[in-house]
DNA sequence: GGCCAGGGTAGCA
DNA sequence: TGCTACCATGGC
């Protein structure tokens, strides 16, 4: 399958960080990654070719549902040259240089970037994304194909039964130890002090809160929601709501932004409150793309580093 | 070995 | 509301 699309950088938007989900697996320049197409497991492989995506999945499925998807998940259908045109109007044209093509990485599965967005709290991108693969390859449904094997992210139910720690994990096990024991907690996944929080947001999420309920809800309500769950706070809400359900008001606040945003406008002195309702003004539903071209931009062009030491 | 990671929470004024 | 200490832990 080929996929027309705009302006594209498929690498660039593998690589920028966003919380729906770690990076796909990288073979010869294309992305692997499973996918769920009506109820059926199916690997994609997603090649990028100058105006064409090209789409191959390993198994039989519905060709309309699986462009749908690859279309939803790399948000092909947002007018990204009208996106260019808002920053113009903004002065924000010089975010191109560095990050031109880059879209939001959507999740393909909510509740996945939920406990992402979680595990990234204060945590380097290496290290969460590392602690999702390893929850998935231990709690998560693993599918093999062509001796290549995938693995699902475990659901709401499953990870509220994990245990929290290898204490705990250690009482379960009792004493009769088989030889090949491995730890099986959360802990062991470099979650650190965020074990607690991932278990009670799954049984939150299993039990109490349908997570599907906040694609029909608009952006302040939503956000509400999110803010009951425990490691969700408004930094958090925002990435969930942004690269989960595409809320694209959402304006996630981080150190970073911070920094970039009282550099680009100085006297300003912005708290998080009165940023968010600048970005809001200004930027409404484009906030949160202004917001991923900012970071990225920050990021690629060695500003980050130069405000991180303080001579920005 | 100290500092930093795309922060959240609890405790306090 | 606004401020601060504290929180695991891997990478540099």
């Amino acid at each position: 399958m080929r996929i027309p699309v705009g302006d594209f950088d498929l690498e660039m938007t593998q690589r920028s960080g966003q919380t729906s989900q770690p990076p796909w697996r990288e073979v010869e320049g294309a992305f692997r990654e499973l996918l769920i197409i009506e109820g059926v497991p199916c690997p994609v492989e997603v090649r990028d070719e100058a105006g064409v995506l090209r789409v191959r999945p390993y198994v039989d499925v519905p060709q309309k549902t699986l462009r749908e998807k690859i279309e939803y998940i790399f948000d092909l259908k947002f007018d990204i040259e009208d996106f260019y045109t808002f920053l113009e109007d903004k002065n924000l044209s010089y975010t191109l240089d560095s990050s031109r093509g880059l879209r939001l990485f959507l999740a393909k599965d909510p509740f996945e970037c939920v406990i992402s967005s979680i595990a990234s709290a204060n945590c380097s991108v290496v290290r969460w994304t590392r602690s999702i693969e390893d929850i998935r390859r231990l709690w998560g449904q693993a599918h093999t194909f062509n001796g290549e094997t995938f693995h699902t992210f475990p659901s709401p139910h499953v990870l509220a039964g994990v245990a929290e720690d290898s204490l705990e994990d250690l009482q379960r096990a009792e004493d009769n130890l088989p030889s090949d024991f491995r730890f099986n907690d959360l802990r062991s996944c470099g979650v650190g002090y965020r074990a607690p929080y991932i278990r009670e947001t799954s049984r939150i999420l299993a039990e109490e809160m349908d997570i599907r309920r906040i694609d029909g809800m608009d952006y302040d309500d939503a956000r509400e929601l999110l803010l009951e769950l425990p490691g969700v706070g408004p930094k958090v809400a925002d990435c969930i709501l942004l690269y989960g359900f595409r809320k694209t008001e959402a304006f996630p606040v981080d150190v970073w932004i911070r920094r970039i945003m009282n550099h680009i406008h100085p006297g300003r002195n912005f708290n998080d409150r009165s940023m968010v309702e600048f970005a809001r003004r200004e930027y409404g539903e484009m906030a949160g793309y202004v917001q991923l071209y900012l970071f990225n931009h920050a990021r690629r062009s060695g500003l980050l580093d130069r405000l991180r030491q303080g001579t920005g």
